[in-house]
Formats: structure tokens, sequence, C-alpha cells
DNA sequence: GTCCGAATATAGCCTATGCTACACATCCTG
DNA sequence: CAGGATGTGTAGCATAGGCTATATTCGGAC
């Protein structure tokens, strides 16, 4: 066998198990993404004015209302939402709890981000893309942090 | 008019402009994700190895060697890479430039992520998704607060 | 009740990212 | 220097997620 170099590396880099397989969970959470802002932003608009039209919700995404109405299929398709015709979106049980699930996070990131000195503009804006890869194992050290400050 | 009713909102929403315009933004970061990732990868597999081979970067990005191709392709369409055939992948100047600047964000996430308590491992696999959604300020905030805790 | 603007549905097109399969090139090893 | 293992190139397929354009349907103003 041809002997494995020993690497003449100058820094050092991750195993490469290891390293395929965080890159391959933050595909992962790449691709749940939409669904969870989809499914937090649907939340809110039930919550807050009673219905959640498509319309709205391509206009909150800042996407056409093409765009909207393909996300929220598979929205059902995956069983997170229902939708009437001509009657708007409504959520499942399963995706009041993602919703929910996402919402905490999303309220948790940015108030760790405040906590760290970043404005809040800023963290509101950067939280929207971060929240998606949090770990249940750093959300946890976030609430600690937060805690621990108070 | 339909005079807009004030919405009888339990909890507030943001503005809706400012929403769309967060999600649109983190869509574009998204869409570098991928260039970010491999630009860093390779950049790292020149430096250790002398050469970044299309089935090591494939392995270490753990997916199909033609998945590697295609992103290197868009690389080099974007003027970030270029590669000889059968030679391995090499950056230009604007891809050693790209891959530095996503090197100290990586490091720098890693770094906040552990200063609150996030377990290394843990950090390290949260910051690939999380790198790519943080800020000139958000990074410029993390750096003031590591530095302030010294 | 009619009519018109707004909302909705649907079709067609595009790019980005994945994959597998297969053909060809390279490079060790014996 | 022959052959097999490994690396490369390329084709074909699928899904996700954007878009525009076109047709319907709804619903409120008159
Ligand atoms: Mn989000
Ligand atoms: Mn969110
Ligand atoms: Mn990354
Ligand atoms: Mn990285």
């Amino acid at each position: 066998m041809p002997e494995k170099q020993p690497a003449p590396s100058s820094h050092d880099m991750p195993q490469e198990p290891a390293q395929a397989d965080r890159f391959c969970r933050a595909r992962q959470a790449r691709s749940a993404t939409l669904l969870e802002d989809y499914a937090e932003l649907i939340a809110d608009l039930l919550a807050s004015g009673g219905e959640a039209r498509t319309v709205d919700v391509a206009r909150r995404m800042g996407v056409a209302h093409a765009t909207a109405v393909k996300t929220i299929a598979r929205l059902k398709r995956e069983g997170l939402a229902t939708a009437l015709p001509y009657r708007g979106v409504f959520l499942t049980a399963a995706g009041h709890a993602l919703a929910d699930r996402v919402r905490a996070r999303h309220r948790l990131v940015v108030e760790l981000l405040v906590a760290v000195g970043v404005p809040v503009e800023d963290a509101e804006a950067d939280a929207e893309g971060i929240e998606h890869h949090v770990s249940d194992s750093t959300l946890a050290a976030f609430a600690g942090f937060l805690q621990g400050r108070k």
C-alpha cells in the first residue's frame, strides 16, 4: 500500500469524514430553511390578522406569488399546511409545532446577537439566515449564556 | 378606499418591506454559500497538500465527484478558480481573497460560539452553516466581544 | 345585479444542486 | 510494460426554487 503521507500541512485540516459530515448537515439545514421560514410567517399572519393569504405570504417573503404557491404546495405535500381554494393557507398541528420551534429559535438567536453587541437591525437581518443552522446544543448554550448574564 | 385595518395583532410583526428585504438577503447569502465553502476548502487543500484534486474536494464536501465537478465549473465561470485537465484545481487571486475572508469569518464564528459556551464539536458543525449569514457588522461585534473578555 | 380590480391558479421556462452510469485517462505495481 | 485501481470527464435525470405570462375566480362599489 502507498503509505499515505503524513501531509506536510502548514496548518491543520479537519478529518475528512467529520468535515464531510458537517457539510452534509449544513446542506440539510439549508434545504429545510424555506419550509421553516414559511411556517413561521404563516403562523404569524394567522395570529395577527386571522388569515394567511398567498399574496401576503409572497409579499413578505419578497417573491412572486407563483413562487409562494409552489412552496406552499411543498408545505402541503409534507403535511405542514392545508389550503382551501381562494381561502388562504392554514397550518396543521405539525406545521404549528414547527412554527413554534422556529419562532423560539429565531428570538433566542436575535437575543444572543444583541447580547454580544450586534445592532438590533443587523441582528434581525442575520438571524433570518443563522437561525436555520443553530443546533439544539448551541441553542441551549445561548439560553445558558443569556441566563447567566441577567 | 378600504381603510387598511390597524391589524388586531396579538403580537407585533415586522414591517412588510423590511421583512421581505431580510428574506431576500438571506436567500442571497444562501446562494453564495457553496462557492464560499468550495473556495475555502480548495485553499486549505492547496496549502496543506500542494494540490486540490476533484476527488478530494468531493470527498471532503461529502458529495459525488460529478457534483464537485459542476460546482468547480461554476467557480471557474465566476473567475474564482482555474483547472488543468487531470491536473487539479487552482484559485485565482480573487478566489484566494474570497477564501481568506471566508476562513477568517469561519474561525471568528467558531470562537464566538465557544466563548458563549457551545461545545467545540457543535460549534464547528454549526459554524459551517452560520458563517454564511454573518454580516460585517455582526462580525465586528463578535470581534469586539471576544476582545473585551480577554 | 353588474362590472372591474385584486387575488388565485396554472403553465412554461430557467438555473442551481444533487445523483448515477458509463467511458476514458493516469499512474502504480508487479 | 501490462493491467487494474483510481481519478476524470461527460451525459442524463431529478428536485428545488426562482421568474413571467395568462387565465380564472372573487368580492366590493355602484
Ligand atoms: Mn429564516
Ligand atoms: Mn425566522
Ligand atoms: Mn460553510
Ligand atoms: Mn467554512
